[in-house]
DNA sequence: TTATCCAAAATTGTTAACAATCCTGAACGA
DNA sequence: TCGTTCAGGATTGTTAACAATTTTGGATAA
């Protein structure tokens, strides 16, 4: 334990913008945030500017912070990076997966389908996060996987702003035969899997119309810590 | 102008960084930074936190803030990062280059040359970076562009660190097949003139060897702003 | 000499108060 | 009705003082 305040506003935050539950363009006020996390208001600060380096958050001087709304020029880069980070966490990860690895995976894919079925899709989009990740872990480059953390949450906002349905997040079985390749080690079966995977996914998204969005910030970031205090 | 405090900073350390005129495990003061740029301690803990994100500076509890060391493992991870983002940016450089673009990467390379020729390093340095991330920039993609920025950076931290000789950190001429392919609009060809400059740089550190270093904060930061005031 | 201890100095971490700016909403006039 | 103006409240930005921790340097003893 012994965690800071800041990384826990940090990850919170990260946390909670990676399962939806705080949309594009939310204002996080200091006030809130310090009452939120239990802590002062230079704690929250040095926390938002973490944020705003991360690309998670704009600081407009004098009004504050807000969840960044991606446009849909940034949107095509960040789609365009993770195709590149993703290609290569691919291919290094084939043959590097151990049984182990594999089950996890699969299992990972169940509680998707499960979380799925249920229309549960918070959670859905945690999972698929989390699906990419462990195999960043996998390939076992922690820049790469640090980069791709951050642009699967960029991803999410950007669903989240311009997706079309909720449907095509990752719901059609993309994951499957990205770990059918991973375990017989086919690394260019996987880095196709992956890509076309990741193609499916940018073609949920459409910029012509954009969702405006607000919500109360207290319950979004309370949802996921203990909130009976 | 009307830049914020806390962006001055960042902007300096790393340019001080790129420049190795910071070199990595020195100390970054809270009281002597807010001295140099004329700030407030606040302004400098959100910078240093700041910093910290963008992983150009390790922040120790109730010891301060010192810049980033990278150990070997974390040196080869980034040198692989930058292999896979180089190449994107490469692919999508290629053919997108404009006449102005060539001469002045031409006008670049040739500084190189000199600063090389004076012996002077750290302007080699710093030019070297600059003339990848206008490579990135002309291949449009800014997601890319600003990791690119981060890794350039903590390659020079490297570089430092475990460079073997004065010679090899970009002295050859790698740019100009570099420019040459991009001129010519020669996509693969392009991608493989920078993998051999990357891997060429790359082979010319040792991780056998780890320098230690100390420096006087003070002077390295204000080499660059205008210190007559 | 070398190791240990301790007080003083320096540095980081926290807090509260104050200043500056922005947002809200009602009063006012065209 | 519609737009403007302008206090009042809320929020962000700044500053200084204080607390907690680490570092430093010398005195002491083996």
């Amino acid at each position: 334990m012994s965690e800071s305040p800041e990384d826990r506003i940090v990850a919170s935050v990260i946390d909670a913008i990676s399962e939806q539950r705080l949309p594009a363009g939310t204002k996080l006020g200091e006030q809130d945030l310090s009452e939120v996390f239990a802590c002062n208001r230079a704690n929250v600060r040095r926390a938002l500017a973490s944020l705003a380096a991360l690309h998670v958050v704009e600081l407009r001087p004098n009004r504050g912070a807000f969840v960044s709304s991606p446009t849909p020029e940034e949107a095509k880069d960040v789609f365009e990076a993770r195709r590149a980070i993703e290609r290569t966490i691919a291919r290094k990860a084939a043959g590097r997966a151990s049984a182990q690895d594999i089950t996890r995976l699969r299992c990972n894919i169940a509680a998707e389908v499960r979380a799925h079925e249920d229309g549960h899709q918070p959670e859905e989009l945690r999972l698929s996060r989390a699906f990419h990740i462990d195999i960043a872990r996998i390939a076992g480059n922690e820049v790469l996987e640090r980069m791709l953390a951050e642009l699967t949450m960029r991803t999410t906002l950007i669903i989240g702003l311009y997706g079309t349905g909720p449907g095509s997040s990752c719901a059609d079985d993309d994951h499957s035969p990205i770990v059918d390749a991973l375990e017989s080690g086919d690394a260019e079966g996987l880095v196709a899997a992956m890509d076309a995977h990741l193609r499916h996914l940018e073609a949920g998204v459409s910029f012509s119309e954009a969702k405006p969005s607000s919500s109360s910030l207290r319950s979004q970031l309370l949802a996921r810590k203990g909130g009976t205090g």
